[in-house]
DNA sequence: CTCAAAATGAGTTGCGTACCTCAAAACACC
DNA sequence: GGTGTTTTGAGGTACGCAACTCATTTTGAG
């Protein structure tokens, strides 16, 4: 490299160094400002070959509204919904903290977030809650059960104008706007993959517990699961899965069973919640270090029985970022803004002992 | 549960209903807008009695100045500058797509980004380079040297109003504002709970190849690793680290030759870059399925060797994530916004086959 | 009490857009 | 060529705040 060349190099810059406004388009395409605003937000009264030159116009300088601008000018507060699985659910009580954090955040922003306790587990309630939204909210988010009730409601939603996203649980068929959750498949396949991992040479057999199958997430990892060790570790014989409605005592007594019966189980993977009912079972059939448990979540308790070394990793969705994600989606939606999948995607976490968040 | 309980019930929103303006503050306090703006905005010539009134006022309301309407107040646009490594470093090229991929949020937001190259590892070279960005940039994101040089050159930029935070490596004595970036002692805790875990029942020594002990992160990786080797696998010997510079060609002799020496490898953590290196001396001598290895960095290299089996997980720090939390903690600074910490918390992700972003 | 300094009020302008009204122009149709 | 309709222009107001000026009031020191 020549010596003369300055150890400080800029890049150009990654944005248009010239903010033009909706005034310099008119300018460029020959119309006053009123025709770009009805050509912007699709009112109609503009001849076609008029539309074009505006479209023109806007594309040739990758014009953009300001955010700010736009969001002064429309005035009113946005209104966000997110419907939640009553109960005392762990689940909805870290999404609502999370949401809680970022109530300075949304403030600023004139954004309102509520929360809505239903029944997520009956489609007809829950179809019925959604139904119950329209035209009051921009924006819901939701978890959703995969029901056609369910998703009937959704599209209705979506067809008033309302911005959709399913949260953790998805309906893929509806035409909710977007998905704010991991892939269960492949959760299911990288706990298959730990726990083969971690079992090593050892050999024997591996539990699977969970919620029920007929939850959509729940079969799916479990579908992932088997195709990881059936494909990867087919030393490792799979027994049938051990369903306990994630009730910890139903969970503990059904373990407990199954390691009467089974002397040579060397892994445990525990799909949905009664965790403590697992650690119970482990502890009581004195096998709580030999078994390699993996199920998911960080709760304050599979925060412990990591530490513990009772448990030896956890499959993580991180609930701050998707309760964060579902929002900047809904407000990216309601503003017509793109999305930055990259930012949005939630990740499949794997939570040892030493990475703990 | 009373029967006539409605199946949906609302909690209140997280944010205030009513919007509270700088007028109506203006009126509680019994001043006029000019002395709120004067408080709001730490201007001098407001008696101490006042401005606690007012303070009081604020605090009361739990005010938020609307945060588009002082974007759209301030009028010009904000400049942001990311000081990184020269030469053609694979972390800089995707911090710099990633970006990219922004550049529509960014424009939107009047926000400029520009890339500074400089030699990083040449602490006088870059704190020339830092003292040269006062006054021009609101913002300032580096990839830092932890060495006296630069530290007074951040806190001369910090002097001068620039929002500072560092990138990946810290110069935590230093008065940035903010550290973007993993904890390397506990990723190399997780490396050495990786590499224990998954080596199993199996005994014989583990392999640490670093680019240098002189750099930070690296020397904090190393210590973390150890930590966790000397306190939960005991009967794993650690060799002595093997420095090779980040470059694959010495990395990969160096290693051939340990291999060599020492036929009971069974594990290898590879604290920086130099993965071909080592991906060449493992297949080299033969043992590349048989060594657990684990690495750091989801590239496209890491990302083939862990689909092929040869590497077993990846340490990561989402590049992304990074690249974007850096963006969001200058606005968030320079707006005089409070930080989501939660958010901008970088994760240490552990990446293995099944769970590849 | 006097006077300068400090504190405060009042007001203006501008930011870029949304949204609205009203009038003028262009157009289509017979 | 006249009619009615559609399209367009022009202009205004509002949004909430930043940043400024200038006049007025209050304060405190002497």
């Amino acid at each position: 490299m020549a010596q003369e060349t300055s150890a400080q190099e800029t890049s150009e810059g990654l944005t248009v160094a010239a903010a033009l406004t909706l005034k310099d388009i008119a300018r460029e395409a020959g119309v006053s400002l009123a025709t770009v605003d009805r050509v912007l937000h699709n009112r109609p009264g503009v001849r076609p070959d008029t539309v074009r030159r505006v479209q023109e116009a806007i594309a040739r300088n990758s014009f953009q509204p300001h955010v700010a601008a736009a969001e002064l000018a429309r005035g009113r507060a946005r209104r966000f919904a997110f419907v939640m699985p009553s109960g005392p659910n762990p689940f909805m009580q870290q999404i609502e903290a999370y949401l809680g954090e970022m109530s300075t955040w949304l403030s600023a922003r004139r954004l309102n977030v509520e929360m809505i306790a239903t029944d997520v587990f009956d489609p007809s309630v829950l179809a019925a809650s959604l139904e119950a939204l329209s035209d009051d909210y921009d924006g819901v988010a939701v978890v959703a059960l995969d029901h056609p009730g369910v998703r009937a409601a959704i599209n209705d939603l979506v067809e008033a104008g309302t911005k959709v996203v399913t949260l953790v649980s998805d309906v893929p068929s509806s035409r909710r706007h977007h998905y704010v959750g991991i892939d269960n498949i492949a959760a299911g396949r990288t706990a298959g993959a730990l726990v083969g991992r971690l079992v090593g040479l050892r050999s024997g057999k591996v539990a699977i517990v969970a919620g029920s199958q007929g939850l959509r997430d729940h079969a799916e990892r479990i579908f992932g699961f088997n195709q990881v060790m059936a494909s990867e570790f087919p030393g490792l014989g799979v027994l049938p899965v051990l369903e306990g409605r994630d009730e910890d005592e139903r969970t503990e007594q059904g373990l407990t069973r199954l390691f009467g019966r089974h002397a040579d189980i060397v892994g445990l993977y525990n799909v949905g919640a009664g965790t403590q009912g697992v650690a119970n079972a482990l502890s009581g059939a004195g096998r709580d270090k030999q078994i390699v448990f993996v199920g998911h979540d960080v709760t304050v308790l599979t925060r412990r029985l990591l530490l513990q070394g009772v448990m030896d990793a956890a499959i993580s969705q991180n609930p701050g970022h998707e309760a964060r994600a579902a929002v900047r989606v809904l407000l990216a939606l309601a503003r017509g803004e793109p999305i930055l999948h990259e930012q949005e995607k939630i990740r499949i976490d794997i939570v040892m002992r030493d990475n703990l968040p």
